[in-house]
DNA sequence: GTCCATGCAAACCTTTTGCACTATA
DNA sequence: TATAGTGCAAAAGGTTTGCATGGAC
């Protein structure tokens, strides 16, 4: 929710990825990656289009699309499946390099930390299944405090009697 | 892929459910859902309407949706998203029954394993964001055994000086 | 001047829904 | 017989693509 200081960084390591791979610099893609680099939320494609009118740019959304496409080749922007049936991006310039997400399943809301256990499994799995990691994703669900504090439940509407999954 | 000695034991459960919450047992449920029940694999709905048809079952597509939301719903099957376009169903009476995912860029082949680290990360994200959690995912992405040793790696396509993200 | 990007609209793909018909209980 | 399910086709919703025009280098 907060802003970052400057993007300008950020945007200057951009404008280096389009170059190093042959790729004009146009304003669209700078509009596109200065949203994205500027704001510390996790941003759908919507939102993206809202803040880019809202700064006077009317740009189409094929064009964010695609550029979202070159910002998460790039490596400095990441893409996120939170189950909504969309897509969210963020940034990778955070306070936080490598973090998980809280995802509250009342009102949406996306709290980020770290689980450095992650590190440990990523091990494991390599020496138990000979699989080398790459990436992973670990998103936790549930109610946020404040979801919590109004009251909120989850129903459970399963079997009467569940069946035993611990 | 090996197939599971006898779905009856859940099928049952399912007609319970269905009882329960006072909805009629159809032939078309019964069939959708010992397909799931029957493989161990993560089915999409296109696998599942082809297993249907093998079995000499005809049913729409529509139903088949219906019928994996109550199968969601009774919390007898798992919805998973890989992030191929398109979502996977796995019954939860595998001999594992908490598990996560690992996921092969190469061929697409999932492999369960289990993590009990997971049960600290919660714990603590109760107590340092008052986050109460419901559920979790947790998947790690890379490349399987096989598909290394058949000489597959993944090219780093990002910036030539990656940011540090630890 | 040569590529490539852009914008629009159409296409795509999975999933959902409306509706006439049929089956369950 | 009443209620709910099924199948088909159309709709929905996010994302991708084709193509003519316009901009970067």
């Amino acid at each position: 929710m907060t802003e970052a200081p400057s993007a300008r960084p950020f945007l200057n390591l951009f404008g280096r990825y389009l170059r190093e791979q042959g790729l004009p610099v146009t304003h669209q893609r700078e509009a596109v990656a200065q949203v994205v680099f500027e704001s510390e939320a996790h941003l759908s494609v919507d939102e993206i289009e809202r803040r880019l009118r809202d700064r006077g740019d009317r740009i189409g959304k094929a064009t964010i699309y695609r550029t979202l496409d070159l910002l998460v080749r790039s490596r400095l922007v990441e893409e996120h499946d939170f189950g909504e049936g969309f897509k969210r991006y963020e940034h990778r310039l955070s306070r936080q390099p490598v973090h998980e997400h809280l995802v509250c399943l009342e009102c949406g809301k996306v709290i980020e930390f770290q689980a450095r256990e992650i590190a440990a499994v990523e091990a494991r799995v390599q020496v138990m299944h000979g699989f080398l990691p790459a990436r992973h994703r670990l998103e936790v669900y549930g109610l946020c405090r404040e979801c919590q504090e109004a009251g909120v439940t989850l129903p459970y509407q399963g079997l009467t009697c569940p069946i035993d999954t611990v």
